[in-house]
DNA sequence: ATTTACAGGACCAAATCAGTCCGATATGAT
DNA sequence: ATCATATCGGACTGATTTGGTCCTGTAAAT
């Protein structure tokens, strides 16, 4: 499907949490767990993922704990999306090429990469900063992605 | 992940066989099996449920066969997707509403209910005869999407 | 040294997915 | 009428993925 895994998910919920926080400040994953009503095992998980995918810097130790690596708008939803769960893809093919043994004889593989950068493409417009926006009457994403849908930046990557 | 199932992917596959083929012309099972190289079983229940999506017209008995209940650029990718797999939403929340416990105090649900608009309209304007047009040279999903706001008067690549 | 907290896996149960198979029903031809 | 052909609508199974937990090691601060 279309959708995200609940991992996915839930770690995203966690960046909107961090973001809302003060700037640089340092939170460990107990406390996260307790704020966000999530299960603490799995907080701790999804934090060592983002970290690992360099959206958080974790620091060890007492007082330890873990920041925003960037700035909220500096941090787009695909990035969050490619360190909890690996590479975006909509096809197989996109990710592992040659993995699909019809890919010679199929038709549709080539509009498919395309439909999938659109999509990478309209979802690379929308960051943290939209997503934990405690006043969201400004609705960035859609706005900035149906005004900005005019521009091909990046074909082609 | 942003990813369709294996099962969504050749049922498209089998979308474009068939909207390559003469319209209103009737193919069996079978006989599409042998023609895209995936498992005659498979096809068969894919094409079931394309069928009861609404998107083929099914004939039984001798010289029955299933056919594209519309025409090509009338069908689209949300569409065949819906068909195969169900609602489109890249959140649980979006589909069943309440099933998650989090809802009340959660603070990204709104932005990313926005977001899966935007990609369903992305791929809502991609349809059928994109992804099987056999001179793919006029590409036309990208250039459409891309172009949507603006005039799409020169497609330079 | 002790406490705190992350790092990195191993691990398991549950759910989903891919794929198969079967009996029932409808249609066309003989 | 009968038979062959196809879809219809399930049930069913094995494999994979996911969600979630737990444990051992390591780094930092007091």
């Amino acid at each position: 499907m279309i959708k995200l895994s609940r991992t996915t998910d839930y770690g995203i919920v966690l960046m909107a949490h961090l973001a809302e926080r003060e700037a640089g400040s340092v939170h460990n994953a107990r406390e996260v767990a307790e704020r966000t009503l999530l299960p603490a095992p799995m907080v701790s998980k999804l934090l060592k993922s983002l970290a690992r995918g360099g959206l958080l810097v974790s620091n060890r130790g007492s007082k330890g704990g873990y920041s925003l690596a960037r700035t909220p708008c500096e941090i787009t939803v695909p990035e969050m999306i490619a360190a909890l769960e690996g590479p975006i893809g909509l096809t197989e093919c996109t990710i592992h090429p040659g993995a699909c043994r019809q890919e010679a004889s199929c038709h549709v593989r080539e509009p498919w990469q395309r439909i999938n950068q659109v999509v990478r493409d309209a979802l690379s417009r929308i960051t943290l900063a939209d997503l934990s926006s405690p006043d969201f009457g400004a609705i960035l994403p859609l706005t900035s992605v149906s005004a900005n849908a005019a521009n091909p930046a990046n074909v082609g990557e």
